[in-house]
DNA sequence: CGAGATATGTAATAGCCACTTACTTTGACA
DNA sequence: TGTCAAAGTAAGTGGCTATTACATATCTCG
Protein backbone atom coordinates (compact mmCIF):
# COMPACT_ATOMS: atom_id res chain seq x y z
CA UNK A 1 0.00 0.00 0.00
CA UNK A 2 2.83 2.07 -0.21
CA UNK A 3 3.32 1.09 -4.13
CA UNK A 4 -0.13 1.67 -5.45
CA UNK A 5 0.55 4.08 -7.27
CA UNK A 6 3.09 1.96 -9.54
CA UNK A 7 1.62 1.52 -12.91
CA UNK A 8 0.10 -1.86 -13.04
CA UNK A 9 1.49 -5.30 -14.51
CA UNK A 10 5.27 -4.72 -15.22
CA UNK A 11 8.17 -7.24 -13.35
CA UNK A 12 9.96 -5.68 -11.17
CA UNK A 13 12.91 -4.91 -12.80
CA UNK A 14 11.70 -1.93 -15.33
CA UNK A 15 9.53 -0.03 -13.46
CA UNK A 16 7.11 1.48 -16.73
CA UNK A 17 6.99 4.92 -16.04
CA UNK A 18 9.59 6.04 -13.40
CA UNK A 19 10.18 9.27 -14.67
CA UNK A 20 6.38 10.47 -13.70
CA UNK A 21 6.62 8.75 -11.23
CA UNK A 22 9.66 10.62 -9.90
CA UNK A 23 8.06 13.68 -10.73
CA UNK A 24 5.02 12.72 -8.50
CA UNK A 25 7.03 11.58 -5.75
CA UNK A 26 9.49 14.81 -5.56
CA UNK A 27 6.39 17.14 -5.49
CA UNK A 28 4.94 15.15 -2.46
CA UNK A 29 8.50 15.31 -0.69
CA UNK A 30 9.03 18.70 -1.72
CA UNK A 31 5.17 20.23 0.48
CA UNK A 32 6.34 17.72 2.81
CA UNK A 33 10.01 18.82 3.51
CA UNK A 34 10.25 21.66 1.78
CA UNK A 35 12.64 22.46 -1.58
CA UNK A 36 15.61 21.98 0.11
CA UNK A 37 14.73 18.97 2.51
CA UNK A 38 13.88 16.47 0.49
CA UNK A 39 16.68 14.33 -1.14
CA UNK A 40 16.81 12.24 -4.82
CA UNK A 41 17.66 9.22 -2.32
CA UNK A 42 14.85 9.43 -0.51
CA UNK A 43 12.67 9.92 -3.95
CA UNK A 44 14.33 6.75 -5.06
CA UNK A 45 13.80 5.19 -1.84
CA UNK A 46 10.00 5.85 -2.06
CA UNK A 47 9.52 4.86 -5.95
CA UNK A 48 11.04 1.71 -5.03
CA UNK A 49 14.14 1.73 -7.00
CA UNK A 50 17.88 1.87 -6.25
CA UNK A 51 19.32 6.30 -6.10
CA UNK A 52 21.21 5.71 -8.96
CA UNK A 53 18.24 4.60 -11.34
CA UNK A 54 16.64 8.62 -10.86
CA UNK A 55 20.19 9.50 -13.18
CA UNK A 56 18.88 7.47 -16.02
CA UNK A 57 15.82 10.24 -16.09
CA UNK A 58 17.22 13.74 -15.17
CA UNK A 59 20.65 14.98 -15.54
CA UNK A 60 20.58 16.25 -12.03
CA UNK A 61 18.78 17.27 -9.30
CA UNK A 62 18.06 20.67 -10.37
CA UNK A 63 16.48 18.86 -13.50
CA UNK A 64 13.93 16.79 -11.33
CA UNK A 65 13.32 19.73 -9.79
CA UNK A 66 12.96 21.79 -12.34
CA UNK A 67 10.03 19.09 -13.93
CA UNK A 68 7.91 19.60 -10.84
CA UNK A 69 7.97 23.28 -10.94
CA UNK A 70 7.16 23.55 -14.75
CA UNK A 71 4.31 21.31 -13.64
CA UNK A 72 3.11 22.92 -10.88
CA UNK A 73 3.09 26.40 -13.54
CA UNK A 74 0.93 24.39 -15.84
CA UNK A 75 -1.07 23.35 -13.08
CA UNK A 76 -1.70 26.92 -11.93
CA UNK A 77 -2.17 28.55 -15.31
CA UNK A 78 -4.94 26.16 -16.01
CA UNK A 79 -6.48 27.25 -12.59
CA UNK A 80 -6.13 31.09 -13.21
CA UNK A 81 -7.52 30.86 -16.27
CA UNK A 82 -10.84 29.05 -15.51
CA UNK A 83 -11.09 31.31 -12.62
CA UNK A 84 -11.17 34.43 -14.63
CA UNK A 85 -13.94 33.30 -16.82
CA UNK A 86 -16.21 31.92 -14.26
CA UNK A 87 -16.28 35.45 -12.49
CA UNK A 88 -16.67 37.70 -15.64
CA UNK A 89 -20.07 38.06 -14.57
CA UNK A 90 -19.32 41.83 -12.66
CA UNK A 91 -16.60 44.33 -13.92
CA UNK A 92 -13.62 43.35 -11.40
CA UNK A 93 -14.86 40.00 -10.97
CA UNK A 94 -11.87 38.32 -12.87
CA UNK A 95 -9.19 40.46 -11.57
CA UNK A 96 -10.63 39.33 -7.98
CA UNK A 97 -10.37 35.66 -8.99
CA UNK A 98 -7.33 35.82 -10.62
CA UNK A 99 -5.79 37.32 -7.13
CA UNK A 100 -7.48 34.52 -4.95
CA UNK A 101 -6.73 31.97 -6.93
CA UNK A 102 -2.92 32.72 -6.93
CA UNK A 103 -3.47 33.20 -2.86
CA UNK A 104 -4.91 29.51 -3.22
CA UNK A 105 -2.52 28.17 -4.91
CA UNK A 106 0.15 29.41 -2.35
CA UNK A 107 -1.79 27.93 0.26
CA UNK A 108 -2.48 24.80 -1.13
CA UNK A 109 0.80 23.95 -2.57
CA UNK A 110 3.39 26.27 -0.84
CA UNK A 111 6.22 23.57 -1.69
CA UNK A 112 5.91 23.88 -5.37
CA UNK A 113 4.88 27.36 -4.99
CA UNK A 114 8.31 28.79 -3.49
CA UNK A 115 10.00 26.12 -6.05
CA UNK A 116 8.36 27.57 -9.17
CA UNK A 117 9.86 31.34 -7.56
CA UNK A 118 12.68 31.24 -4.73
CA UNK A 119 14.58 28.49 -5.80
CA UNK A 120 16.95 30.54 -7.83
CA UNK A 121 19.94 28.27 -9.54
CA UNK A 122 16.70 25.95 -10.89
CA UNK A 123 15.86 28.76 -13.80
CA UNK A 124 18.37 31.49 -13.88
CA UNK A 125 17.73 32.34 -16.92
CA UNK A 126 15.94 28.59 -18.00
CA UNK A 127 13.75 30.05 -21.07
CA UNK A 128 11.47 27.52 -20.68
CA UNK A 129 10.14 28.37 -17.50
CA UNK A 130 9.78 32.12 -18.15
CA UNK A 131 7.56 31.52 -21.47
CA UNK A 132 5.06 28.94 -19.12
CA UNK A 133 4.88 32.16 -16.44
CA UNK A 134 4.52 34.77 -19.28
CA UNK A 135 1.40 32.30 -20.22
CA UNK A 136 -0.09 33.30 -16.80
CA UNK A 137 1.02 36.54 -17.14
CA UNK A 138 -0.86 36.87 -20.26
CA UNK A 139 -4.04 35.69 -18.34
CA UNK A 140 -3.83 38.72 -16.30
CA UNK A 141 -3.13 41.07 -19.48
CA UNK A 142 -6.14 39.70 -21.17
CA UNK A 143 -8.93 40.72 -17.67
CA UNK A 144 -6.88 43.95 -16.93
CA UNK A 145 -7.23 44.76 -21.09
CA UNK A 146 -11.52 44.30 -20.70
CA UNK A 147 -11.54 46.13 -17.23
CA UNK A 148 -9.38 49.49 -18.53
CA UNK A 149 -10.79 51.81 -21.04
CA UNK A 150 -10.98 50.85 -24.66
CA UNK A 151 -7.24 52.01 -26.55
CA UNK A 152 -5.35 51.99 -23.78
CA UNK A 153 -1.88 52.19 -24.39
CA UNK A 154 -0.68 48.23 -24.38
CA UNK A 155 2.21 49.75 -21.72
CA UNK A 156 0.09 50.71 -19.14
CA UNK A 157 -1.80 47.31 -19.54
CA UNK A 158 1.40 45.89 -18.36
CA UNK A 159 1.81 48.34 -16.12
CA UNK A 160 -1.42 47.65 -14.11
CA UNK A 161 -0.60 43.68 -14.18
CA UNK A 162 2.19 43.66 -13.02
CA UNK A 163 0.76 45.81 -10.38
CA UNK A 164 -1.61 43.14 -9.25
CA UNK A 165 1.24 40.47 -9.33
CA UNK A 166 2.99 42.72 -7.17
CA UNK A 167 0.54 42.61 -4.86
CA UNK A 168 -0.66 39.12 -4.96
CA UNK A 169 3.27 37.63 -5.00
CA UNK A 170 3.66 39.48 -1.80
CA UNK A 171 0.58 38.39 -0.49
CA UNK A 172 0.92 35.06 -1.15
CA UNK A 173 4.56 34.87 0.35
CA UNK A 174 3.82 36.29 3.40
CA UNK A 175 1.12 34.19 4.04
CA UNK A 176 3.17 30.97 3.96
CA UNK A 177 6.25 32.41 5.40
CA UNK A 178 3.64 33.35 8.72
CA UNK A 179 4.36 37.00 8.10
CA UNK A 180 0.62 38.14 7.89
CA UNK A 181 -0.09 39.53 11.09
CA UNK A 182 -3.99 40.54 10.45
CA UNK A 183 -5.47 36.88 10.26
CA UNK A 184 -8.44 38.03 8.23
CA UNK A 185 -11.43 35.86 7.95
CA UNK A 186 -12.11 34.26 4.05
CA UNK A 187 -14.93 37.17 4.41
CA UNK A 188 -12.12 40.09 5.19
CA UNK A 189 -9.79 38.25 2.90
CA UNK A 190 -12.00 38.46 0.37
CA UNK A 191 -12.87 42.12 0.89
CA UNK A 192 -9.09 42.73 0.91
CA UNK A 193 -8.76 41.44 -2.74
CA UNK A 194 -11.55 43.54 -3.56
CA UNK A 195 -10.46 46.75 -2.18
CA UNK A 196 -6.98 45.99 -3.99
CA UNK A 197 -8.33 44.82 -7.29
CA UNK A 198 -10.28 48.12 -6.99
CA UNK A 199 -7.30 50.17 -5.85
CA UNK A 200 -5.20 49.18 -8.92
CA UNK A 201 -7.59 49.20 -11.72
CA UNK A 202 -8.84 53.07 -10.50
CA UNK A 203 -7.68 55.55 -12.87
CA UNK B 1 45.93 38.82 2.55
CA UNK B 2 42.80 36.57 2.79
CA UNK B 3 43.04 37.12 7.30
CA UNK B 4 42.97 40.82 6.94
CA UNK B 5 39.30 40.58 9.19
CA UNK B 6 41.07 38.27 11.68
CA UNK B 7 41.45 40.32 15.20
CA UNK B 8 44.77 41.44 15.61
CA UNK B 9 47.50 40.08 18.21
CA UNK B 10 46.45 36.54 18.92
CA UNK B 11 48.53 33.85 18.65
CA UNK B 12 46.64 30.97 16.10
CA UNK B 13 45.31 28.48 18.40
CA UNK B 14 42.26 30.97 19.50
CA UNK B 15 40.52 32.96 17.36
CA UNK B 16 39.29 36.06 19.31
CA UNK B 17 35.75 36.48 18.33
CA UNK B 18 35.00 33.40 15.62
CA UNK B 19 31.28 33.49 16.16
CA UNK B 20 31.28 37.12 14.89
CA UNK B 21 33.76 36.25 12.52
CA UNK B 22 31.83 33.69 10.90
CA UNK B 23 28.55 35.14 10.83
CA UNK B 24 30.10 38.00 8.49
CA UNK B 25 31.92 35.23 6.51
CA UNK B 26 28.17 33.60 6.42
CA UNK B 27 26.67 36.66 5.42
CA UNK B 28 28.88 36.93 2.49
CA UNK B 29 28.57 33.29 1.70
CA UNK B 30 25.15 33.53 1.52
CA UNK B 31 25.67 36.19 -0.60
CA UNK B 32 27.79 34.55 -3.15
CA UNK B 33 26.48 31.04 -3.06
CA UNK B 34 22.17 31.26 -2.14
CA UNK B 35 21.14 30.02 1.75
CA UNK B 36 21.33 26.51 0.47
CA UNK B 37 24.92 26.65 -1.58
CA UNK B 38 27.39 27.75 1.15
CA UNK B 39 28.20 25.45 3.67
CA UNK B 40 29.45 25.44 7.16
CA UNK B 41 32.53 23.56 6.52
CA UNK B 42 33.68 26.53 3.32
CA UNK B 43 32.45 28.86 6.28
CA UNK B 44 35.10 27.61 8.75
CA UNK B 45 37.84 27.39 5.86
CA UNK B 46 37.71 30.76 5.00
CA UNK B 47 37.83 31.47 8.93
CA UNK B 48 40.85 29.55 9.26
CA UNK B 49 39.64 27.09 11.79
CA UNK B 50 38.62 23.37 11.49
CA UNK B 51 35.39 22.37 10.47
CA UNK B 52 34.11 21.21 13.77
CA UNK B 53 35.15 24.87 15.51
CA UNK B 54 31.79 26.57 14.79
CA UNK B 55 29.75 23.97 16.68
CA UNK B 56 31.49 25.44 19.66
CA UNK B 57 29.57 29.13 18.92
CA UNK B 58 25.96 27.53 17.11
CA UNK B 59 24.37 24.50 17.77
CA UNK B 60 23.72 23.50 14.18
CA UNK B 61 23.74 24.99 10.46
CA UNK B 62 20.54 26.80 11.32
CA UNK B 63 21.33 28.58 14.20
CA UNK B 64 24.06 30.27 12.25
CA UNK B 65 21.90 31.17 9.24
CA UNK B 66 19.42 32.95 11.83
CA UNK B 67 22.40 34.91 13.19
CA UNK B 68 22.89 35.90 10.01
CA UNK B 69 19.07 36.47 9.18
CA UNK B 70 18.37 38.52 12.72
CA UNK B 71 21.56 40.67 12.15
CA UNK B 72 19.98 41.31 8.37
CA UNK B 73 16.81 42.54 9.73
CA UNK B 74 18.27 45.13 12.30
CA UNK B 75 19.93 46.25 9.34
CA UNK B 76 16.98 46.84 7.60
CA UNK B 77 14.91 48.59 10.31
CA UNK B 78 17.75 51.09 10.94
CA UNK B 79 17.70 51.66 7.11
CA UNK B 80 14.04 51.91 6.85
CA UNK B 81 14.06 54.35 10.05
CA UNK B 82 16.30 56.78 8.13
CA UNK B 83 14.77 56.73 4.95
CA UNK B 84 11.16 57.44 6.93
CA UNK B 85 12.46 60.42 9.00
CA UNK B 86 14.39 61.26 6.05
CA UNK B 87 11.62 62.22 4.05
CA UNK B 88 9.16 63.63 6.02
CA UNK B 89 9.44 66.65 3.63
CA UNK B 90 6.06 65.64 1.95
CA UNK B 91 2.94 63.45 3.24
CA UNK B 92 3.41 60.66 0.91
CA UNK B 93 7.74 60.48 1.41
CA UNK B 94 7.90 58.88 3.72
CA UNK B 95 5.31 55.93 2.41
CA UNK B 96 7.40 55.90 -0.62
CA UNK B 97 10.88 56.49 0.53
CA UNK B 98 9.40 52.84 2.75
CA UNK B 99 9.33 51.18 -0.39
CA UNK B 100 12.00 52.47 -1.74
CA UNK B 101 14.08 51.07 0.82
CA UNK B 102 12.80 47.78 0.97
CA UNK B 103 13.29 47.36 -2.71
CA UNK B 104 16.73 48.45 -2.49
CA UNK B 105 18.10 46.49 0.42
CA UNK B 106 16.35 43.32 -1.61
CA UNK B 107 18.57 44.05 -4.58
CA UNK B 108 21.76 45.21 -2.46
CA UNK B 109 21.40 41.44 -0.30
CA UNK B 110 19.05 39.49 -2.19
CA UNK B 111 21.10 36.60 -0.39
CA UNK B 112 20.29 37.64 3.52
CA UNK B 113 16.50 38.92 1.80
CA UNK B 114 15.61 35.61 0.98
CA UNK B 115 16.79 34.43 4.40
CA UNK B 116 14.96 36.84 6.76
CA UNK B 117 11.87 35.48 5.17
CA UNK B 118 12.22 32.45 2.65
CA UNK B 119 13.71 29.69 4.55
CA UNK B 120 10.70 28.05 6.72
CA UNK B 121 12.77 25.51 8.61
CA UNK B 122 15.32 28.29 10.41
CA UNK B 123 12.53 30.71 11.83
CA UNK B 124 9.74 28.35 11.45
CA UNK B 125 7.61 29.99 14.90
CA UNK B 126 10.80 32.03 16.03
CA UNK B 127 9.70 34.41 18.24
CA UNK B 128 12.85 36.87 18.05
CA UNK B 129 12.90 37.04 14.25
CA UNK B 130 9.00 37.57 14.28
CA UNK B 131 9.45 40.56 17.10
CA UNK B 132 12.45 42.24 15.05
CA UNK B 133 10.58 41.88 12.48
CA UNK B 134 6.97 43.40 13.66
CA UNK B 135 9.85 46.24 14.50
CA UNK B 136 9.73 46.98 11.00
CA UNK B 137 6.27 46.93 10.56
CA UNK B 138 5.88 49.22 13.59
CA UNK B 139 7.45 52.10 11.37
CA UNK B 140 5.25 51.75 8.67
CA UNK B 141 2.28 51.83 10.57
CA UNK B 142 4.15 54.87 12.16
CA UNK B 143 4.40 56.51 8.67
CA UNK B 144 1.15 55.43 7.92
CA UNK B 145 -0.56 56.66 10.99
CA UNK B 146 0.56 60.19 10.35
CA UNK B 147 -0.77 60.32 6.70
CA UNK B 148 -4.23 59.03 7.43
CA UNK B 149 -6.84 61.41 9.10
CA UNK B 150 -6.60 61.79 13.13
CA UNK B 151 -8.68 59.20 14.49
CA UNK B 152 -8.50 56.68 12.03
CA UNK B 153 -8.89 53.04 13.18
CA UNK B 154 -5.59 51.23 14.42
CA UNK B 155 -7.10 48.31 12.84
CA UNK B 156 -7.30 50.52 9.34
CA UNK B 157 -3.73 51.44 9.85
CA UNK B 158 -2.79 47.84 10.05
CA UNK B 159 -4.66 47.37 7.50
CA UNK B 160 -2.95 49.95 5.09
CA UNK B 161 0.48 49.01 6.08
CA UNK B 162 -0.12 45.79 5.14
CA UNK B 163 -1.36 46.57 2.18
CA UNK B 164 2.20 48.29 1.57
CA UNK B 165 3.94 45.46 2.53
CA UNK B 166 2.74 43.37 0.40
CA UNK B 167 3.16 45.29 -2.93
CA UNK B 168 6.75 46.08 -2.06
CA UNK B 169 7.53 42.28 -0.75
CA UNK B 170 6.20 40.85 -3.88
CA UNK B 171 7.52 44.02 -5.85
CA UNK B 172 11.54 42.98 -4.30
CA UNK B 173 10.66 39.29 -4.83
CA UNK B 174 9.91 39.58 -8.19
CA UNK B 175 13.01 41.53 -9.15
CA UNK B 176 16.01 39.55 -7.50
CA UNK B 177 14.01 36.04 -9.12
CA UNK B 178 14.19 37.92 -12.13
CA UNK B 179 9.95 37.78 -12.46
CA UNK B 180 9.77 41.53 -13.72
CA UNK B 181 9.34 41.80 -17.31
CA UNK B 182 9.01 45.37 -17.26
CA UNK B 183 12.53 46.45 -16.33
CA UNK B 184 11.93 50.00 -15.71
CA UNK B 185 14.54 53.01 -15.22
CA UNK B 186 14.96 54.36 -11.93
CA UNK B 187 12.67 57.26 -12.58
CA UNK B 188 10.22 54.64 -14.12
CA UNK B 189 10.57 52.78 -10.29
CA UNK B 190 10.02 55.86 -8.14
CA UNK B 191 7.48 56.56 -10.24
CA UNK B 192 5.61 53.68 -9.58
CA UNK B 193 6.18 53.67 -5.80
CA UNK B 194 4.71 56.73 -5.98
CA UNK B 195 1.72 56.00 -7.60
CA UNK B 196 1.09 52.87 -5.72
CA UNK B 197 1.78 54.21 -2.65
CA UNK B 198 -1.02 57.07 -3.55
CA UNK B 199 -3.59 54.32 -4.80
CA UNK B 200 -3.03 52.80 -1.01
CA UNK B 201 -3.04 55.89 0.88
CA UNK B 202 -6.74 57.55 -0.43
CA UNK B 203 -9.59 57.40 0.83
C1' DC C 1 11.08 -15.38 -34.87
C1' DG C 2 15.27 -13.95 -33.18
C1' DA C 3 19.47 -11.01 -32.51
C1' DG C 4 21.57 -7.01 -31.66
C1' DA C 5 20.92 -2.19 -30.12
C1' DT C 6 19.01 0.58 -26.79
C1' DA C 7 16.68 1.88 -22.71
C1' DT C 8 16.47 1.28 -18.03
C1' DG C 9 17.76 -0.78 -14.03
C1' DT C 10 21.64 -2.15 -10.02
C1' DA C 11 25.92 -2.21 -7.16
C1' DA C 12 29.80 -0.03 -5.82
C1' DT C 13 32.21 3.96 -5.14
C1' DA C 14 34.20 8.87 -4.68
C1' DG C 15 33.83 13.21 -2.60
C1' DC C 16 31.35 16.57 0.13
C1' DC C 17 28.78 17.86 4.07
C1' DA C 18 26.52 18.12 8.96
C1' DC C 19 27.33 16.90 13.17
C1' DT C 20 29.59 14.11 17.23
C1' DT C 21 33.17 12.48 20.31
C1' DA C 22 37.35 12.45 22.59
C1' DC C 23 41.23 14.93 23.22
C1' DT C 24 44.30 19.44 23.48
C1' DT C 25 45.47 24.22 24.14
C1' DT C 26 44.80 28.65 26.10
C1' DG C 27 43.73 32.32 29.08
C1' DA C 28 41.42 34.04 33.26
C1' DC C 29 41.15 34.22 37.90
C1' DA C 30 41.44 32.55 42.75
C1' DT D 1 50.98 29.62 40.27
C1' DG D 2 47.60 26.00 39.61
C1' DT D 3 43.17 24.85 38.10
C1' DC D 4 39.29 24.99 35.23
C1' DA D 5 36.20 26.42 31.73
C1' DA D 6 36.20 28.05 27.10
C1' DA D 7 37.53 27.27 22.60
C1' DG D 8 40.11 24.83 19.54
C1' DT D 9 41.56 20.08 16.77
C1' DA D 10 41.47 15.29 14.63
C1' DA D 11 39.03 11.60 13.41
C1' DG D 12 34.88 9.31 12.41
C1' DT D 13 29.64 8.34 11.26
C1' DG D 14 26.13 8.41 8.23
C1' DG D 15 23.64 10.74 4.47
C1' DC D 16 23.60 12.88 0.04
C1' DT D 17 24.82 13.82 -5.09
C1' DA D 18 26.68 12.00 -8.89
C1' DT D 19 29.52 8.68 -11.67
C1' DT D 20 31.04 4.23 -13.52
C1' DA D 21 30.82 -0.43 -14.79
C1' DC D 22 27.76 -3.89 -15.29
C1' DA D 23 22.99 -6.40 -15.80
C1' DT D 24 18.49 -7.00 -17.80
C1' DA D 25 14.36 -5.89 -20.20
C1' DT D 26 12.23 -4.12 -24.39
C1' DC D 27 12.17 -2.68 -29.22
C1' DT D 28 13.35 -2.85 -33.99
C1' DC D 29 14.21 -4.76 -38.05
C1' DG D 30 16.05 -8.45 -41.04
Amino acid sequence: MEQDTKPAGRGQYHHGDLRAHLVETVRVLVEEKGADGFSISEAARRAGVSSAAPYKHFHDRNEIVRAVALAGIDRMRDQMDAAALGARGTVLGPITALGTCYSNFARTEPGVFRLMFGLTDSHEGDQEIKERGDACAEIVRREVRLVLPKGTDEQEISRRAHMLHMFVHGHAFLEIDGKNDLDLTPEQEHALMVDISDRIMRD
